[in-house]
DNA sequence: CGGCGCAATGTTAGCGCTAACATGAGATCA
DNA sequence: TGATCTCATGTTAGCGCTAACATTGCGCCG
């Protein structure tokens, strides 16, 4: 057995991935370095075409693919950008999600989904776990954040853009925000309900996160104005939304105020559990009770009666987001801070 | 100006991520070496207890979390898992995401998420891309796959888990799959129907996928073996399966088959389309027509009348694929390859 | 009581890649 | 006609971490 001594440098070659093919092989075959092999496939337009041409070939023959561990180690960028939804249930997010993926994908970039269940505290602790990604960009859900949440992404000096409101007051003027107005559009669906001539407007809302409350305020704000609010039309829960739980608030509002001939439901899952739960008790939609829903899920455009809504502009304002994010990652001052996108009242049978 | 030879060495240091801290920092303010403070967080059971808590305490004082490219690049694990699915736009696969999610979260993992359309030639582009981020394991939809695919799969040599289907002749014996017989499920449901009293049962399918596939299969082995078997009673289109085509489709049925007495649907999102357009047109389910659908989606459960379906284990089918790939990662030779998580058939009103 | 095993900690090297600077060969200009 | 610039390519070092081996100190045993 040789001595200690000797044996120092007798280790074993550390290949821990083995079978992966290296830069160095690639460019040891095509006879030139490991740096033009990398400028070869990163910035094209700095190698003269015939190499290129010999080091694609190369690529090809030896199914090179860069590893992206060392490549984000030694540039410091991760092509990594962090997206924080607070729900995956229904397809909302499923929507917006698509935008950001249609823009940052060509550009190879990698989304790291994080789902906060509406909690400010997991969102917390997902960024802190997203930190050691060395993310490019953030993607944020705009709402409540703790002021942790609000320290990292500061401290991070990471782009970020917010996602879906725009009445945050707690917003940085800084802060880049693509969205639309859940007050705005709340009201308009309000005065709708007005003119086509309903009288005593109910509201029903679950899970009670910020775009649901500022959503309600819009509510408000229009039944005061006309001097026909009344809290007892509401009926507000803060468990999740969903289809079951709209039938089951819709029996709770009839309880509470049986009057009542319109109700207007924060959002399309409790709409269609609405429906459903008239035509279960034989009330005429929209005779009896008119229903408006928010966010234009497919089904609302099918059921029966087909269901008045606001249809939010979901992917482009991933799309937009996802622009607006790779903008500030590329270091240009960005042109506008604040992008609203709008919404469009889907005048249905249901209303 | 310095000539060369001194500026050589006159490079700025390259602090490619400015402010972040790194294990060196946590190591000199605790007084050990770094590599103690990487076994303080990776094996913290090889750390004195007396050492852990000075350098746990450090790690909070500092901020510290651990780059994960460098982690990756020094130990050749990425903790990094690739699932790719062929659909984000109803919650089916959702579930199945949340059951994935819920398993390898807690051990550190992270997911990439790649959406495939359902196209073989864009699911081999993506494993193409994630081949760069050495993987650790894959959840892969099991359904047909690129020759490609297959290949690179196998040479990777990384653990791989097939998600849903048990019927595939194709998969070979070792491969590992979770899921359950779509075709099974489907006779079920056929069966199902004929003792139900109907005679003449359609069958409306979309998307055309493997598992959509299966579940015809099974609905026309059953009707057969009955001497039942139309062909002119299946409707059959490859466009995505949306709540609108089901309505669509409904009425092309009944065009073309005006006789049928139920109509099963090869997923819910139909189900729901089907039974709306049977409202709009005055048609009593399941009076005149009987209505079944498959996956049993939220609303499924609420419409009116509430829609008889095959309750699929989705959450669990993810959650067992993980820990499925667990095992498989840890080295471990699986105590079984194939898990059949069976099916529920939720009896309800529309059959 | 010397050798051994074991537990706790340290030293060294290198994972695969790219930033920063260096070099050399033409092109350009006064 | 040399000084300067530009472009294509190369050399060197190091990103932040951990595998592998080395070292130290201690208890244990025959």
């Amino acid at each position: 057995m040789p001595p200690p001594a000797e044996r120092k440098h007798a280790r074993k070659p550390r290949t821990r991935t083995p079978g992966q093919v290296t830069i160095a092989e690639v460019a040891a075959k095509a006879g030139v370095s490991a740096i033009t092999v990398s400028r070869a496939l990163q910035t094209p337009e700095r190698v003269s075409a015939e190499l290129r041409a010999r080091i694609e070939q190369v690529v090809r023959e030896l199914g090179y693919v860069p590893n992206r561990a060392a490549r984000t180690l030694a540039s410091a960028r991760s092509h990594t950008v962090v997206v924080l939804v607070p729900s995956l249930s229904n397809t909302v997010f499923i929507d917006t999600l698509n935008g950001i993926y249609d823009v940052l994908r060509p550009q190879g970039y990698q989304l790291l989904i994080g789902n906060t269940h509406y909690s400010p505290a997991e969102e917390e602790r997902l960024l802190t776990t997203y930190r050691a990604y060395n993310p490019d960009g953030f993607l944020i859900t705009g709402g409540d954040h703790s002021s942790a949440t609000r320290r990292l992404l500061a401290e991070s000096g990471t782009p970020t853009v917010y996602m879906m409101e725009l009445d945050e007051e707690h917003a940085g003027p800084h802060d880049l925000c693509v969205g639309l107005s859940q007050k705005e559009a709340a009201q308009t669906m309000t005065r709708y309900l007005l003119e086509r001539g309903y009288r005593r407007i109910a509201f029903l809302a679950a899970q009670l996160d910020p775009r649901t409350l500022q959503r309600r305020e819009g509510y408000r704000q229009v039944l005061r104005a006309a001097g026909r609010y009344d809290p007892a039309r509401e009926v507000a829960v803060p468990d999740p939304s969903t289809v079951g739980l709209g039938a089951e608030l819709l029996d709770r509002l009839l309880r509470q105020a049986p009057d009542c001939d319109a109700v207007f439901c924060c959002n399309d899952d409790l709409a269609q559990g609405a429906l459903f739960q008239c035509q279960r008790r034989g009330l005429r939609v929209p005779g009896q009770l008119a229903i408006a829903g928010f966010n234009d899920l497919a089904a609302s455009a099918w059921t029966v009666p087909s269901i008045t809504t606001i249809a939010t502009p979901r992917y482009a304002i991933g799309h937009e987001a996802a622009r607006m994010l790779l903008e500030a990652i590329a270091g240009h001052t960005p042109s506008r801070t604040r992008l609203d996108l709008g919404f469009t009242l889907m005048a249905r049978e249901s209303a």
